[in-house]
DNA sequence: ACAAAAAAGGGTGTTTTCCCCCTTGTTCTT
DNA sequence: AAGAACAAGGGGGAAAACACCCTTTTTTGT
């Protein structure tokens, strides 16, 4: 006689479909899973949650990229309205703001793309179980972040707008007349924010103010 | 009693071990086609076809996004040695540079991972019937490429060197000596780079860079 | 084979950038 | 009320960036 088991129900949110019903054959062939439904973004995955209020499910795997409402967004509407549900987010990058992003917003495990199954099934399992799944990488994330928190640099509107203007080929004399200030108070915005940034050159500045999004391409 | 029914030998080229095994399972849920292969990387792919020149295979997914060894470097590589493969590019990502790289290299079909798991089906079958598969919008771009051909602006492999240099703290006397050639050189190389692209300073030079993708920020 | 580009290097001079040290006034603390 | 912190401005000088015009050598097209 067989026993009846209670899989674990869980819920994909990916846009590409490829993935999305491979990943579902997938995890239907581990003997304690099983799929029972997958979104193509956040928004329907949300509009789903809403119109069943009491929705059994064990774990959410989020995709971080799609169209029409992200992971990140999708997190943040997890977060406030029903924050007790498991998420993993799934993702092809492993850029640093994005993790912290999701996980700040209450994911429960950061996984790339390119995980084997194995760690994949572990994660799944670690997560209904013990609540988090973390690798070394992602945590190292975290903690290089909690250092950083301290020593943050916050830069003032004029210097700002100083630095959007050096990200265009004006010489700081134009720039002064543009900002209707003396060339020797540019000369000094100049100074602070090399010695602020830690850089020597205006090339140095222009990277950093598009590493920081400051300006834009 | 069951006839046996050759099936299309399928290799899938992917680093991301979640979605390649899970369409392994997808693609062998088809009746007429099975997956004899994966790789993790296009080095170990290539690797393959070296051990095995007499390697039956009818049909490769290669995705565009790996580490080691690209899509695109792949691609390259199978053109020169192995031009009777039959490629499909997998991709996340519609940039169109990247679409015509591959496709100028010999791939049969370009396809975006949201596919759904029937157009996925309808393209392998092309591909291996009629030899290629493209769907409008990619037809649209290579379209839009032949148009554009002719105003293109290309630069040559020191040049590009040089921009990356460019896009540092370092003084062009630094750049010139890393780059082994004399201080007046680089000015030349400078001249000339601003009179083509239109510019005036260094700045404008880095903001080209990193608009077109010739340094990573 | 020969002209035409292109690549490499040079000279000289101007403008811009960068650096260090300085003054004056204001605001905020303690 | 003294001191700290900051915003605005300044002088002078060295180094880097930029401009313009030049020669030599190598590559390339036909």
């Amino acid at each position: 006689m067989m026993r009846t088991i209670t899989k674990h129900k869980i819920i994909i949110v990916d846009d590409h479909q490829l993935f999305s019903q491979s990943l579902q054959l997938l995890i239907n062939s581990f003997k304690d899973f099983e799929v029972i439904n997958r979104f193509e973004n956040g928004k329907v995955f949300i509009s789903h949650l809403q119109d069943n209020p009491d929705l059994e499910v064990d774990l959410i795997l989020l995709d971080v990229n799609m169209p029409v409402l992200d992971g990140i967004s999708t997190m943040k509407w997890v977060k406030e309205n029903n924050p007790n549900l498991k998420v993993i987010a799934l993702s092809v990058n492993d850029d640093e703001e994005i993790i912290i992003k999701m996980i700040t917003n209450g994911a429960k495990g950061y996984l790339l793309k390119d995980t084997s199954p194995e760690i994949f099934k572990e994660a799944m399992i670690s997560v209904i179980d013990k609540g988090f799944y973390f690798t070394e990488s992602v945590s190292g994330i975290l903690v290089k972040k909690a250092n950083n928190d301290s020593k943050k640099i916050n830069l003032k509107e004029k210097e700002i707008l100083f630095i959007q203007y050096a990200c265009t080929e004006k010489t700081y004399k134009e720039i002064a007349s543009e900002m209707c200030l003396s060339p020797k108070t540019i000369d000094g915005y100049r100074e602070s924010l090399f010695d602020k940034l830690e850089i020597k050159t205006r090339i140095g500045l222009v990277l950093y103010a598009i590493k920081h999004k400051i300006v834009l391409v």
